[in-house]
RNA sequence: GUGGGUGUAGCUCAGUUGGCAGAGCACUGGGUUGUGGCCCCAGUUGUCGAGGGUUCAAGUCCCUUCAUCCACCCCA
C-alpha cells in the first residue's frame, strides 16, 4: 500500500462512528442544559499563543507541537489543546463586553507529536468547556458536575474524580521553594528520573514507582499546607458544593497538571481501564491566563475530555445496535426496477430509509442483501405483480407477507413502515 | 527520544529440522429457474511489511529498514 495514515493519526470508520456520535450528542445535550454555547476556533494559531500560555518549559511546548513557519517566517502551530485558543478568542472578540460571564464549549481535533500508545494519539479529539469571568468555587463545581453528567448519561462505570488545589501566585512560590529545599536534602536518594523532576516538575516525584523515591518523599510538605487563606476557602467551597451535589471525589495532593497556567483547582476524572493513560477528563482553573495574553484580568476554569478515551470505554462495554433500513425493494425486471426507483425516492423524501438493488440480480440474491442490511421489510415486485397491480410486502422478522395494491402504494407503505416500534 | 512485542488472504490467525502458501470467518455462485438466516457443494482473494544476504531451495536462518502495538517520559 503506497499511502496510509501517518503515525498516530486514525481513520474513524463508518462502523466505529456510532459511539462518537452518541458521545457528541450527549455532550451537546448537557451543554445546552448547563447553558454553554458552542464556539469554533481555527486549528492553526501563532506559535507564541501556545508557548506563552502553556509554558515554554512544558513537554507540550518544548517537544510535542506541530510547528512550521509560513512564507513570511512566522511560527504557526496546530493547536495542542483548546484553552489557549478559546482564551484568545474571548479576548480578541471582547466577549466579556457582551456579558461578564461566558460559558463556552468546543469539540474538535488537537495535535501533539508524542509517541503513540494505548489511548494516546498524535491527532486526538477533545470536548472542551470553559467558564470565563467567574472566580467562585461554584463555577468549579458546575464545570466538574457537567463533565460527570456527560459520562453518567453514557452509563460509564469505574470512573473516579480526583481534585486538588495548586495554590495561587500568592502561595504557590512558598510551597515550591519549600519543596525544592526538601528535595535538595534528598539528592542521591532519588532515581535519575526524579532528580530531573526535582527541577522541572517537583510534584511528579510523588507519583514515582521506584520504592526508594517513595520513601524519600514520605515527609515532604504538601501543597494544601501552604495554601493561603483565600485558596483554602476556595478549595473548601468547591468540596462543599461537590458534596451537596452528591458527587463522590477524592482529594489527591499529588495531582499536578503539565500545563503552567493552572491555579487553584485542578481535577481529573480517572479510569484504570485504559492502560497507562488514566485521565479521561482533565481540567483546572487558570485565573491569570487572560491577563497574561494581553486581555483583562478575569478568572477562568475549564476542562478537556479525551474523546478517544471515552469512546474506548464505551466500546469496551459493548454498544451499538446498528440502524436498520425501513424497507428493501426487490425489483425483478427493468419495468419493475423503474417503478421501484420512483417509489424508493418518494419514500426517502418522506423520511424513510429505503434501499434497493441496482445490479439486476435474482430475487434470492436481493433477499439476501435485504437480510444483510437488516431491512425490516421487503417489497417484492416483478412482472407478474406489475400486471396484477399488486406487490408483496414481507416482514423480514416474522416472515409474514401480505399483498398491497400498486394503486396508492407509497402512501400505503408509509403507513405500514411507521409501525416499526 | 528510549525499551520490548507483533507484521502471512478483506478479518482472526496456523505454518514442524529450510522443501508446492494454509484454516476459520467473510465474500461470490450453485443446490432452490421468484423469497433471507440453518445446512451442503464449488469458487475468488496473497509483492508472506520492504530491501539485501546465505542456500540447489527462505514465510522459516542472517543483516538492514519500515509499520504497528505496548511501555517509559508526559498527557485527554
Amino acid at each position: 500500500m503506497e499511502f496510509s495514515t501517518i503515525k498516530g493519526f486514525k481513520d474513524i470508520l463508518p462502523e466505529e462512528v456510532g459511539p462518537w456520535q452518541r458521545l457528541e450528542q450527549t455532550a451537546r445535550h448537557v451543554f445546552h442544559c448547563f447553558g454553554y454555547r458552542e464556539i469554533k476556533t481555527p486549528l492553526l494559531e501563532r506559535t507564541e499563543l501556545f508557548s506563552r500560555s502553556i509554558g515554554e518549559e512544558t513537554d507540550i511546548v518544548s517537544k510535542e507541537m506541530y510547528t512550521f513557519h509560513d512564507s513570511k517566517g512566522r511560527g504557526m502551530t496546530l493547536r495542542p489543546e483548546a484553552t489557549a485558543s478559546l482564551t484568545r478568542a474571548y479576548i480578541q472578540n471582547r466577549l466579556y463586553h457582551q456579558s461578564p460571564v461566558q460559558k463556552l464549549f468546543t469539540i474538535g481535533p488537537m495535535f501533539r507529536h508524542e509517541q503513540p500508545q494505548k489511548g494516546r494519539f498524535r491527532q486526538f479529539h477533545q470536548i472542551d468547556a470553559e467558564i470565563f469571568g467567574d472566580p467562585g468555587p461554584m463555577s468549579d463545581a458546575e464545570l466538574i458536575l457537567m463533565a460527570m453528567e456527560i459520562l453518567r448519561l453514557l452509563d460509564l462505570e469505574g470512573l473516579t474524580l480526583a481534585v486538588n488545589s495548586l495554590g495561587c501566585p500568592e502561595c504557590r512560590p512558598g510551597f515550591r521553594s519549600e519543596l525544592s529545599k526538601f528535595l535538595a536534602q534528598k539528592t542521591g536518594a532519588l532515581c535519575d528520573n526524579c532528580t530531573r523532576r526535582a527541577r522541572t516538575n517537583p510534584l511528579r516525584i510523588f507519583d514515582c514507582k521506584v520504592p526508594a523515591c517513595g520513601q524519600a518523599v514520605a515527609g515532604a510538605p504538601s501543597v494544601l499546607d501552604f495554601c493561603c487563606e483565600a485558596c483554602r476557602a476556595h478549595f473548601k467551597g468547591l468540596q462543599g458544593y461537590l458534596e451537596e451535589a452528591q458527587i463522590p471525589f477524592r482529594v489527591d495532593h499529588r495531582l499536578v497538571r503539565g500545563l503552567d497556567y493552572y491555579t487553584r483547582t485542578a481535577f481529573e476524572i480517572q479510569t484504570d481501564l485504559l492502560g497507562a493513560q488514566n485521565a479521561v477528563v482533565g481540567g483546572g482553573r487558570y485565573d491569570q491566563l487572560t491577563q497574561q495574553l494581553g486581555g483583562p484580568d478575569l478568572p477562568a476554569i475549564g476542562f478537556a475530555m479525551g474523546m478517544e478515551r471515552v469512546v474506548a470505554l464505551m466500546e469496551r462495554r459493548g454498544e451499538a445496535m446498528p440502524e436498520r433500513p425501513d424497507l428493501f425493494i426487490c425489483a425483478l425486471g427493468t419495468e419493475a426496477g423503474k417503478a421501484a426507483f420512483v417509489w424508493m425516492t418518494d419514500l426517502r423524501r418522506s423520511g424513510f430509509w429505503v434501499e434497493m438493488d441496482y445490479s439486476g440480480k435474482g430475487l434470492k440474491a436481493q433477499m439476501k442483501r435485504a437480510h444483510r442490511l437488516g431491512a425490516r421489510r421487503a417489497l417484492i415486485v416483478g412482472e407478474d405483480e406489475l400486471a396484477a397491480g399488486k406487490a408483496v410486502l414481507r416482514d423480514m422478522d416474522n416472515k409474514r407477507q401480505e399483498e398491497v395494491a400498486l394503486e396508492g402504494l407509497t402512501s400505503h407503505l408509509q403507513q405500514a413502515l411507521r409501525q416499526n416500534d
